[in-house]
DNA sequence: TTATAAAGGTCAAATAAAGTCAGAGAAAGG
DNA sequence: CCTTTCTCTGACTTTATTTGACCTTTATAA
């Protein structure tokens, strides 16, 4: 049998325009005959980071998902940042020198780099106890996603 | 379905002079044939403090709604955010308002905006279960802090 | 001074999206 | 076979929008 998720994939990337495409979750499922939910599992193993997609989605009335492929470029490193080096967990001063390599390769300025060192010190970590470092990854994650985002 | 908030929200951002506008909710529901409470659901979500507008209104005959753009010195801002917007627990929307009036107020730029959002993004703090208002708040305290002290 | 009309305010419920996660089932590898 | 990994679903959750019923405040006409 072929693989649905595989369908809504190739459905997914026919309806990119000029770099993106918007959709519904739930008329996709009522057009493949699915759960909902099964377009998140496309979602998350079709179109992740590590490919270049960013997926940002709105919820309630009028929401929908807007999927963008990012062409990588230049921004390679960015996208080896996130993809190899950004692992499950990363220390202060793991996330420190990554910020710091950033800025020196003119990838973040330097507000930037001050924004997310910011951003993932102990300082605004403190109230978490448990798991800093695997949240200290997410959030560098996701603010180079952002940048990465950005033209 | 277009939503009609965004609708309301353009059309009163067109009635802006010189630094306010005057409505009257009744007649902007009718406008826009909606319940007027409609009216108040928009200057909530689309006209908070957060971003920089304040809202006044007086009842009965002859009253209506002014909305007011509020214009602060940038350094006046930040500190007026820590220090009074930014409360010990802030909701996903709020901290979304926040920098989202920070950009317009050319406080922060575009690319700083979109990191700051990512870092106090819902998907940056899944890990987290318990307390993650609290924990957006310090991660946002800390970023306008950095900011508010480059040079 | 009081009644009434003309504002605007609040809140809960209905509706419309999307997200999460555990677990069932199917395929693939050994 | 047996195990692991991939696919798919359904129940439950979260968030956003819209409306309607009921409430409060204010100006002014009687």
């Amino acid at each position: 049998m072929a693989i649905l998720s595989n369908d809504i994939e190739i459905y997914i990337k026919s309806r990119f325009d000029s770099g993106f495409a918007e959709l519904k979750r739930s008329e996709l499922a009522e057009l493949f005959q699915c759960a909902p939910s099964q377009i998140n599992y496309v979602l998350t193993t079709r179109f992740p980071v590590e490919k270049g997609y960013v997926v940002t989605s709105r919820r309630g009335g009028g929401g929908g998902i807007r999927i963008r492929k990012i062409n990588l470029g230049e921004k390679e490193v960015l996208y080896r940042m996130i993809k190899d080096v950004l692992k499950d967990e990363i220390s202060g001063r793991q996330a420190q020198a990554i910020i710091e390599g950033l800025v020196e390769a003119g990838i973040l300025s330097l507000p930037q780099g001050k924004m997310a060192a910011a951003a993932v010190s102990d300082r605004a970590l403190t109230l978490v106890r448990d798991g800093q470092a695997s949240l200290r990854a997410d959030i560098l994650k996701q603010i180079l996603v952002a940048v990465l985002y950005e033209e």
